[in-house]
This record gives C-alpha cells, sequence and structure tokens, in this order.
DNA sequence: GTCTATAGCATGATAGAC
DNA sequence: GTCTATCATGCTATAGAC
C-alpha cells in the first residue's frame, strides 16, 4: 500500500510539519516522494489540494492520538497527566499547531478548518474530562473547566514555541510541569 | 527620522510578523518600504542582514513592553495579571513566538539567538516576581516559581494559536482567564 | 499513470551607471 | 545613495507525447 498517492501525501505532511505552507514547493514533494511532476498533477489538483489531503490526515491522527489517552485507564487527573507527559518529538513542534503561523493556511477558510477543528475538539474534549472529574469528586468544584481545559492545550502549544526558542526541551517539560502542579492543587484525592 | 534604512527595517519587521522569514521576499521588503533594490543592497547586505536587524528590534520592544507591567505598581499577582490581560492584537500572534516556526530561523543560530534570548529574559523575569511573590508572603511556599513562570509563558504562546485557529480571540481569552484562576489559588490575600 | 517540454513570473543577489 | 540592467535559479502550473 504504499501508491504514488499515498507517498505524496506523506511527503507533504513531512514537509508541512517542518517547513510549513508557504515554505513547501511542489518540487520538494515530488523529490521526497520520488514521484514525478506528471504524475503529482495527476494524482492532485495541485500544491493546495495535496495540502488540504495531508493536513487533513494530521489533524485526524492527532486526535486519535489524543483520544487515546483521555480514554485510557485512571482518574481524570491521571488521564490528563498522560495526555500532557506523553512521549513527543518536543523540538518538531506540533504539526498541527504550526499550521496556524502560516498566513496563507490562516486565510484560507478550506486549509484552516480541520486546524481549527482539530483545536475545538480538544478543548472541547478536555472540559468535558474535568467535569467529568468535578462530578466524580475528584476535582474541587471551585475549577472553571472550560478555561482550564483551553490552558492546558495552550500550555502544550506554547510550550512546543519555547522549546523551538530554546533549542532544547526543557521549557516544554518545565511548562507542562507548571500547569500539572497548578492543577494537583485542586485534586481532592 | 524616516530615513530608508529605518523605513527598510520596520517594513521587514512588519512582513516577519505577518509571513515569516520564509514567507518575506527581499522584493515584499521594498516595495512596502518604498525603497528601491539598489537601495535596500546598499544599506543591508541582503535578507538575512536585514532579517536580524528586524528581529533584534522587535524583541528588545518585546521585552520592555512585558518589564513595564512587572515593574508597575500593586501586588505581583496585580502585576503579573496585568502583564496577562494587557491588551493585544490577539489574532496577529506574538511576533517574536512566530518566529520560532521558521524553519531558517531556527536552524540559524544568529538569528534564533535573540529569539533565545527574549524567552529567556521573560521566563526568568516571571520567575524572580513569583518567588518574590512567596518572600512577600503573598504566594503560598508551595508554588514552584520556574515551572509556573514557564506555564505562564507558555500559556500566552499557545493562546495565540489556539485563537488563529479558531480565527477568533476567545480561546486566547478563555486560556489566559484559565492560567490567572490556577494561580489565585495559591494567592494568600 | 508517468514523462518531458514549456510557460510566465518570482527569488535573491550582483554590476555598474548616475 | 539610488537607479536600472542582468543573472541563474526556483516556483507553480499546463500541454501533450508516450
Amino acid at each position: 500500500m504504499s501508491s504514488t498517492s499515498e507517498r505524496l501525501v506523506e511527503s507533504t505532511r513531512e514537509l508541512l510539519w517542518e517547513r510549513g505552507y508557504v515554505g513547501t514547493s511542489p518540487k520538494a514533494i515530488q523529490q521526497r516522494s520520488g514521484a514525478g511532476q506528471g504524475s503529482m498533477y495527476h494524482h492532485f489538483n495541485g500544491k493546495h489540494d495535496l495540502a488540504l489531503a495531508a493536513i487533513r490526515r494530521t489533524a485526524e491522527e492527532m486526535r486519535a492520538k489524543a483520544e487515546e489517552q483521555f480514554s485510557g485507564p485512571g482518574t481524570v487527573l491521571e488521564r490528563i497527566g498522560a495526555y500532557l507527559l506523553r512521549e513527543r518529538d518536543v523540538l518538531k513542534g506540533c504539526p498541527v499547531g504550526r499550521l496556524t503561523q502560516d498566513p496563507e493556511i490562516v486565510a484560507d477558510a478550506v486549509l484552516r478548518e480541520p486546524v481549527d477543528e482539530t483545536f475545538a475538539w480538544l478543548r472541547g474534549r478536555l472540559t468535558e474530562l474535568l467535569e467529568e472529574g468535578r462530578t466524580r469528586g475528584e476535582l474541587a468544584p471551585g475549577l472553571d473547566p472550560a478555561a482550564t481545559a483551553s490552558a492546558m492545550v495552550a500550555t502544550l502549544q506554547g510550550g512546543y514555541v519555547l522549546a523551538r526558542a530554546a533549542g532544547s526541551t526543557e521549557p516544554f517539560h518545565q511548562a507542562v510541569t507548571g500547569i500539572l502542579q497548578l492543577l494537583a492543587t485542586h485534586s481532592t484525592k
């Protein structure tokens, strides 16, 4: 199952992660995938079309990976901790969050849609988990689920920014540790 | 005081903010600044040189703006609140954090240095403030200053990401509210 | 499906006149 | 200091042969 079309999408996914939409050329995609010019334009209408397929797949994959931790075993706090502390390629950054810095993606409703949807889902899912924690008596009632959920997703995304600025994973881990410590304060266990 | 050199740097700052290093061409800089090709290459050695001047100025400006709130009046919590809630052009994102998504900036030690320095300073300065809060008895001793400081800077940076993904400032404000509420838990006042 | 050829324009920079 | 001319290369896509 390593069709040309498949290799084109995978190469585009890698390049979007590494260089963004503006920084990725059709030529680079062709070279990385081993597909020729004619081949690429046979399977896809162009850079935009290919990027859309790549972004949709990356977004879907990210949601699936997160749901693994969210629906795993343990208390709400343990599941959130498992998600935040999951192994990540920190210096590469988030393949979805990265796209929000691309002017041509943000300006294009079609390309932005899967990015928007992913973070909306992520914030919503974490809000649900925090509400579940409160209902179960694991978390203090004073906690604001929606605001806390957004702060956690933002901490992850910003942690990548700090790590890439420093050329080190250290600030990422500090940030994640920080938000988890603050959250732990609200644990009733 | 609107010399050609000055206008070139200012135009580069704007374009780096809007489109990043990879997405900014010398031609675009010339057009925005109103300077000709020869003029640009007379004042600067090229795109790299111009970008360095622009990034250094943006970084300096960002530190100065933050220090306004940090050294302002009020308790530590109030000053941190003033910083986090300061008016910002949320949908434009952070002009410094944005650069961490640029492959050619992260790969270039010279261009990355001012970005690195800015966030190192910001995290350090917030760590100091939180330590001061503990010393003064304004904040609970259980708080981890370094981790909390990193989480706060990350929340801001990630807040921009979420806002740009959503095309709305709402997630940014949720995230900032969330981290402030968590921090307020540790207030002893 | 894949190939090569070609197009029109942009990139990033240099050269040398004024 | 600023201008125009020029350069080799790259971008994104289309055309049409195989």
